[in-house]
DNA sequence: AACAACATCAACCGCGGATAC
DNA sequence: GGTATCCGCGGTTGATGTTGT
């Protein structure tokens, strides 16, 4: 796996992401999966660090994130986890689907914090006492319940593969509809949509196809290189051009 | 209407663990 | 076993929006 950062040592883009970037990158990872941060954001078109593409796609892009403001049970769940877990945000997270640590984060230092400090203001050196004890049989409960979204990611990205040709035609009808959307929403609509399509049709009837995830996490989806290549430099420039060709094509 | 103060949240940074070589 | 790299996490920052004066 030693092998250079070049996206991340290239001239990188900070700052909000545009529109046209948060296309590329959803196209990208429709069509190709989650392979390897760090080396996407080249052949996705991108000049983001593999970091901040992965940031992204976590925190605002992916399909199953809830958008809008938090239930009253969500609020009830982060105060009681955070009660017993601290600031594990991402175990918090793992619990409430739908909802990134990053949110919940904000959420509890604009919101929750407040609320938490007037209610219960003499408890909180305690509560932190409390936390070493509570906290493994927690975190043993979680293990047992709690839906590991961040490790279906890891799961599906430790194996460095490739990408994969789907259905070109489906992929490339789902690019240019991602590529008209304007909104948030949209963007969420188009992807409920090619979900149905791609969970029916286009994985099962791909054969270069393997599947080993449940198809809800198609997108997740470890890659494949066509008949056993491997993903290095030489075929880097192969998918650079493939992307591009798709932008000219698609968009 | 103009400005300041505050609130919100997307994004960045740095660190540590896991893993590949 | 040592080193390089990737990934995910938590803390923090900064831009933008909202509210108050």
């Amino acid at each position: 796996m030693v092998k250079s950062q070049q996206c991340e040592k290239a001239a990188v883009k900070k700052g909000p992401w545009s529109p046209d970037e948060d296309h590329k990158l959803i196209a990208y990872i429709q069509r190709y999966g989650i392979w390897n941060w760090s080396q996407m954001p080249k052949p996705a078109g991108l000049a983001r660090s593999g970091k901040s593409c992965r940031l992204r796609w976590v925190n605002y892009l992916r399909p199953d994130i809830k958008r809008g403001s938090f239930s009253k049970e969500e609020e009830e769940a982060i105060l009681k986890l955070h009660e017993t877990m601290g600031n594990r945000w991402s175990a918090i997270a793992a619990t409430l689907p739908g909802r990134t640590d990053n949110e919940i984060k904000n959420y509890w230092h604009s919101h929750l914090k407040k609320r938490f400090k007037a209610t219960e203001p003499v408890q909180e050196a305690q509560v932190f006492n409390e936390k070493k004890k509570l906290f493994s049989e927690t975190e043993l409960f979680l293990l047992g319940e709690a839906p590991k979204a961040s490790k279906l990611e890891t799961t599906s990205t430790s194996s460095s593969s490739g990408p994969v040709h789907g259905d070109h035609n489906k992929d490339q009808i789902a690019e240019q509809n991602i590529c008209a959307c304007e909104t948030f929403g949209e963007l969420q609509s188009l992807w409920a949509e090619s979900h149905i399509v791609r969970d029916s049709e286009a994985i099962f009837t791909d054969p270069g196809f393997t599947l080993s995830n449940p198809p809800t996490q198609s997108w997740l989806q470890e890659p494949i290189f066509p008949s056993g290549s491997s993903y290095n430099d030489a075929s880097n420039d192969y998918w650079v051009n493939l992307s591009m060709q798709a932008e000219i094509d698609g968009i």
